[in-house]
DNA sequence: AGAGATTTCTACAGTGCGTAGAACACTTAC
DNA sequence: GTAAGTGTTCTACGCACTGTAGAAATCTCT
């Protein structure tokens, strides 16, 4: 139960790049934000969307367990379930975990990890 | 460019499961294996499928290039282009670069992972 | 109560996948 | 070499998911 759409993709990363903020984002603030970064990599942000775009991929990303609504305000506060590296990592789980053959695909993973990524993984791996 | 179907994946397992074998696999070899597996985990296979409809299948998955057919022989063979392990592992690091904080996907992965997969992991990365 | 903001409902088009028939191409037995 | 199989290509349908958004209902504030 994992892919996401280019848009979803795109609203999450919204939601994930202001996680850290105390207050959850209202659809204002969302819609505010996917205007402002529309220079980036990505291409889709900044392409003008209907207001009840946005809404129907929030609800279709809640009901996908990814976002959480607070209905109790009335401009209703929509933030990411998990952060994106959660996220990320469990998706990462479920890859490997599609394998019967765990150990193999690990070996090859790590074969083409990047230098600095091995590094980073000995380190949280300690010395054993 | 990663996620299969239901279809496309018990394909791409057969394929896997045979991939060992010096002959490349016809049509006729997977409708075998497909019948005789029946009883997996699965529960996709043993369903009586038309012919056509893995080879639709199979056309589908060339397309995505994870298999290659040999046109030369008149019953064309099929093979995996990659090892399951080796497919897998690429699927995790498609993931892994989907997030621009690797490091903290990193954390978080191998903070979920288990004892032994850890014990693997540290033997891979043993030379440092 | 009215105006404006917000949310829900409904819907349509495009794409991917499971599914397979019809037709075409090739191989082999006679 | 012709017919019967066997394998392959073409075409297509239905369903689910996604991008997209209008219409209508609901809420808030003045």
């Amino acid at each position: 139960m994992a892919s996401l759409g280019e848009l979803e993709r795109a609203v999450m990363d919204l939601l994930w790049a202001s996680q850290e903020a105390a207050t959850a984002n209202t659809l204002r603030d969302l819609l505010a934000q996917s205007t402002r970064s529309a220079g980036g990599t990505a291409g889709h942000e900044g392409k003008d969307l209907a207001v009840t775009t946005v809404l129907t991929v929030l609800s279709r990303l809640e009901r996908k367990g990814l976002v959480e609504r607070e209905r109790g305000t009335r401009p209703h506060r929509y933030q990411a379930v998990s952060s994106r590296a959660d996220h990320t990592a469990e998706l990462m789980h479920e890859v490997l975990g599609s394998a019967p053959d765990r150990e193999a695909v690990l070996a090859r993973f790590i074969g083409s990890v990047t230098a600095t990524e091995a590094e980073t993984l000995r380190k949280l791996l300690g010395h054993s």
